[in-house]
DNA sequence: AACGAATCGATCAGAAACGAACAGGGTCGT
DNA sequence: ACGACCCTGTTCGTTTCTGATCGATTCGTT
């Protein structure tokens, strides 16, 4: 999954997986651990006695979860005690897909800073949203982190709210417009249009020279792709006029099919070699069309995924630029502690974060004569 | 990879090595250390058990990791005890003006991190940075924090250069253009648009609606604020044409009379009641000037500096924008602080500070019937 | 309640890594 | 030149890590 530069895999190695896995997922199964990580169960089984015996685990019957409340083995954790120092709330717009990630980020350095936090998930609509934060305030919360709907007059509007807030607000994988109306939000999230661009030059640099883009629908994502991809082929100079551009939606199979067909009879016309393919699992199920259709990937069609969920299993495993979401999770947690500590004698402090690309089989060049 | 020139290889330099490799995969073998370091096992594991007796790794059955958070050995903090762990080199173009504040802020937090700093002034001339980086490099640091000339081909050359490196860099109130080829870089720097968007908003509340602008000349910033003043006129629907926009230059005191001179009645010829005035210096000059010409400050002429290192002792006292540099320059050093410690599994990371508005007599509109 | 299947852990074993003790070679100060 | 001292390498017994075996335990199903 990390395919960090290679390094050797020590025991301790496999314990911090371990303990990361269980972070995103809540519970892990010794069996499913020895595949992933290569070692056979008892060695898995041993990682975990030592993981419980430090308090950081609840071992079960097949596996481990998280510290449960009812372990009453002795030793607690250390670090867990005394009371929070801080209640923070958080509202993301999702708690299914990307965003879990982001919570988990936020949540360990949470526990690490012994803070209080306190989730709510809400929907894309900025409505909910509101109501989501509002409630949250009503409960007395000393900071906000915040993924609110930034775009049209509704983003606007809400961004205005908070940035007039009286607790601080930092907000999490977004960036607020540029207006000097808005001086007070600090935010931490993925540079984006980056990552389209580092999408784009990796396919250059394979040879392609048509390179297109299918965007996710509705995404708040979507325009900060397509801004990078477009500044990415001017700087290169290729051609973005032919190259296909097209929308997606991961529901409805035949709709959906039919939508890759489109998009696969415009690479032909328009002589487009290379697709960024907005969500992974979109990237999968359009490799599986690809497949299906006797369409070679990479060879005929290559492909470079935005996001990196699931794109490691497909076939061929697709490569994928994958967005740090933990680390930007954490990050914002710790501008808002620092914004806590320090007050507002501390200037305002906006970071982005360049995602990681993954390579993999879907964009490699062919070695042909 | 790393083609060291041959030659003994000290116990210093070996540790040193050691750290290098340690960042780059997280993770390394006695084995394999031994190998690439010509020196036996044993030696290695000297080394890596005087290391983790720092707090700097922690050690495992066959190597080494980055300091792991499973880690529960004594040394919590590695900075709390024991020599400079790490030297630091920067670069500033100038010690004079502007930058004295940065390396202050940098300092202090050197001093409190423990960590040695080599300074070296050097000049906006891109030729004579590269010099300067290089001597350091030479003198073996672990880190650059570096404020290079950034625009141009001789600007482009040094960041790729720098890009390239196999010590860290952090960029110092510079930011490197947005191209996918600089993807290692990572800076702290102020958001000198925004301030110039800021100052803009300002002068538009109190009253006006011709916004000009002066700027100094050769100033790496002085493109950023054209910028920001730019947009923010367009945002604010404002004319962009009639203003005025000159360049200023400290020297020569008659030649910059006769600037300000110009200055003044072009303001007049275009409706101008408003300027900003890039470098407080020369916005202070210019209030004298204004002063010995009968020129109301602000009835006449609203001034807003932008810079504030002496805006405060004009008569009247002149508003400005104040980058926060101490600031700046302290989050540059905890971004190389954590780089050094994390290695190279943290994403890339690039922050923007936002300067503060400070209002004064120059900029506030009388309370007139 | 009983059964089979899965999981667990005590024990053993092999390979590798480790470290204590000693030895050699170099540097430094007198 | 001399010895004190530091760094490094060698030897060899000890420890650690991992995996295999197999009886004991637990789980889920009938």
């Amino acid at each position: 999954m990390t395919a960090r530069p290679p390094g050797p895999v020590f025991g301790i190695a496999r314990r911090e997986r371990i303990m990361e896995a269980l972070r995103r997922t809540g519970a892990v199964t010794v069996r499913d651990l020895a595949v992933e990580l290569g070692v056979t169960e008892i060695t898995i089984r041993r990682d975990i006695t030592a993981l419980a015996d430090r308090g950081l685990v609840t071992r079960v019957h097949g596996g481990a979860t998280l510290r449960s409340a009812l372990d009453t083995s002795i030793a607690r954790n250390p670090d867990a005690a005394g009371p929070a120092l801080y209640r923070i709330g958080m509202v993301v717009p999702s708690l299914s897909y990307y965003w879990p990630q982001i919570v988990n980020g936020t949540r360990a350095a949470a526990t690490a800073a012994r803070v209080q936090l306190v989730l709510r998930g809400a929907s894309y609509d900025p409505a909910d949203q509101r109501r989501q934060i509002a409630a949250l305030l009503e409960s007395g919360v000393h900071g906000l982190l915040v993924a609110p709907e930034v775009s049209g007059s509704a983003g606007l509007a809400i961004l205005t709210w908070l940035d007039a807030l009286s607790v601080p607000v930092v907000l999490v994988e977004r960036r607020a417009p540029h207006s000097a109306a808005l001086r007070r939000l600090e935010w931490v999230s993925t540079d984006h249009d980056f990552g389209a661009k580092m999408a784009v030059h990796h396919l250059y640099e394979q040879g392609h020279r048509r390179i297109g883009l299918a965007l996710a629908r509705d995404s708040p994502t979507a325009p900060q792709l397509r801004r990078g991809w477009e500044q990415a082929l001017l700087q290169l100079g290729l051609d973005t006029d032919v190259v296909t551009a097209t929308l997606l939606d991961i529901e409805e199979a035949t709709e959906r099919e039919a939508r890759f067909g489109e998009i696969v009879s415009t690479c032909r016309d328009t002589g487009t070699t290379a697709l960024i393919v907005h969500a992974d699992p979109q990237a999968i199920l359009f490799g599986n069309y690809c497949a299906d259709h006797g369409i070679d990937i990479p060879r005929d069609l290559a492909i470079v995924a935005y996001d990196d969920e699931v794109a490691e299993n497909g076939t061929p495993p697709i490569s994928a630029l994958r967005p740090a979401k933990e680390y930007v999770g954490r990050l914002a947690l710790e501008t808002m502690m620092t914004r806590l500590r320090e007050g507002s004698s501390r200037p305002i402090q906006r970071t982005v974060v360049l995602p990681e690309l993954e390579v993999r089989a879907s964009s490699i060049a062919q070695r042909t004569g």
